[in-house]
RNA sequence: GGAGAGAUGGCCGAGUGGUCGAAGGCGCUCCCCUGCUAAGGGAGUAUGGGGUUUAUAGCCUCAUCGAGGGUUCGAAUCCCUCUCUCUCCGCCA
């Protein structure tokens, strides 16, 4: 969420950045809502500061057991009044609030100004994308071929978009999940968290996940009646990500400035509708349903997001680096960048079969945006409190992490080597081999 | 699932219709005193919004005592619904 006094005094910019990334703001609308809202807001004002006062009068006359009936037939008029004021201004707020909820964060000056994914910037390269003097398999073949991938299986459980892994590759995928967790928590000092997987919706607004993308997340209700069978069960959703339920840790906090900053890792299922997206990436573990990722979330002192952000990034470099996975960062450009980010690195890795880098994590720094929603505030060097700031990113998606491994590591005889760093984790497998 | 008790400011805790945004204590900040330490004295110390303003200063004002509704001129206090916490029993991983 914007600030509302930015927009009240500085629509002009704010309207042309938010057209940068492709966001068409009500402006008209905006300011005519806020000119009804200033008028019924100051009248409602004095109608309670009215009856405040009377209503005073009158307990300090009773008090002393003088007549009050005077003064309470004068207050007793205000009531139709002021209720009549006081829900016209709820109404209003509620229609500014509507608005607000659903504008992106304001791109960083430092972001490209683009209009999709084909504007955005390279920043740097890591790692030579290995030769491979056979015929290169995409991980569905090599997976299937060793046995140890079914996504047919997993149709027949599920529907499309899941998968089934078993034996070495299910392995491979929780040590993975493992060495992720490990190297963050021991190397980059990242607390451990196991978060909630199913959030209330004031989460999710924190977030930004809501109201605008509901039909990107899963809904969940106790007793499986939706809302309209049963309005007293709360609708709960599935977390599309672990930023919702860490990032929401300091929701409607005032955090000590020496707990600062805050850094936080956590393994978790993502689920994900991907309403919108039919056609796309549906060969594969690319774009499921449901996913391993492990998030990063740094919560901060606002003048330290955009060192932050760096180190974050490289923070999940380091995961693709110590798997000698090849891979590229990529600055968002405006038009490509998510709801609630200000910056965004992508980081891109090394597929063979696809002969291209695809995202395997994304890096944000949503600035005081989150926050703001979330009322997630620390108390600044003067004892006042303010607005954090905070970011996420992924370190790494472990479905895609598994994908290019699987690619980047294949033999010709079909079989797949395990990344030395990973062998530990695999009771010290060096291969994955059909059996 | 059954029975009961609760939810108040950074923390503890008083407050059952009227100058209560809220006593008291702890903590914290500033000042004074004390040649160190300990102790003592004084002042201050919630958050969000709006108006005014060059101003995140000041001033005026509104809202907020778990959340949402209601009664009333007036609600932390009364009524209704919900959420959460705790205790006991049952069940369960």
């Amino acid at each position: 969420m914007l600030e509302i006094q930015q927009l009240r005094t500085d629509l002009e910019n704010v309207t042309a950045t938010l057209a940068k990334r492709g966001f068409n703001f009500p402006a008209e609308a905006f300011n005519a809502l806020e000119a009804e809202r200033k008028k019924v807001q100051t009248h409602t004002q004095e109608l309670q500061a009215k009856r405040n006062t009377a209503s005073k009068q009158i307990g300090h006359a009773k008090s002393k057991g003088e007549d009050a009936s005077a003064i309470l037939a004068e207050v007793a008029q205000l009531g139709d009044e002021l209720k009549q004021a006081e829900n016209q201004l709820e109404h209003i707020q509620a229609e500014l609030q509507k608005i607000l909820l659903e504008v992106p964060n304001l791109p960083h000056d430092s972001v490209p100004t683009g209009k999709n994914e084909e504007d955005n910037k390279e920043i740097r390269r890591w790692g030579k994308p290995r030769a491979l003097d056979f015929e290169v398999k995409d991980h569905v073949a090599i997976g299937e071929d060793l046995g140890l991938l079914d996504f047919e299986t997993a149709a027949k459980l599920s529907g499309a978009r899941f998968s089934l892994m078993t034996g070495g590759l299910a392995r491979l995928h929780r040590a993975l999940a493992q060495f992720m967790l490990d190297t963050h928590t021991q190397e980059h000092g990242y607390v451990e968290a196991y978060v909630p997987y199913l959030v209330n919706q004031d989460s999710l607004r924190g977030t930004g996940q809501l109201p605008k993308f509901e039909e990107d997340l899963f809904a969940v209700h106790a007793g499986g009646k939706s809302n309209s069978e049963d309005n007293n069960s709360p609708t709960f959703h599935l977390i599309p990500t672990a930023e919702v339920p860490i990032t929401n840790m300091v929701r409607d906090e005032i955090v000590a400035l020496k707990s600062l900053p805050m850094r936080f890792v956590a393994h978790t299922p993502c689920f994900r509708s991907e309403a919108g997206s039919y056609g796309r990436d549906t060969r594969g573990l690319i774009r499921q349903h449901q996913f391993d990722k492990v998030e990063l979330v740094h919560i901060v002192h606002p003048e330290q997001s955009y060192d932050a952000l760096e180190e974050l990034v490289g923070h999940a470099e380091k995961i693709l680096q110590k798997l000698e996975l090849p891979y590229r960062v990529m600055t968002l450009c405006t038009g490509d960048m998510g709801f609630a980010a200000t910056k965004t690195y992508d980081i891109e890795v090394w597929l063979p079969a696809q002969n291209t880098y695809r995202e395997i994590s994304s890096c944000s720094n949503c600035e005081a945006f989150q926050a703001r929603r979330m009322q997630a505030r620390f108390r600044n060097e003067k004892g006042k409190p303010e607005l954090l700031h905070t970011l996420n990113g992924s370190g790494l998606a472990v479905g895609r992490t598994l994908v290019a491994i699987l690619e980047n590591c294949q033999n010709a005889d079909g079989s797949v080597s395990i990344p030395s760093v990973l062998q530990p984790y695999m009771n010290g497998l060096e291969q994955l081999r059909m059996a």
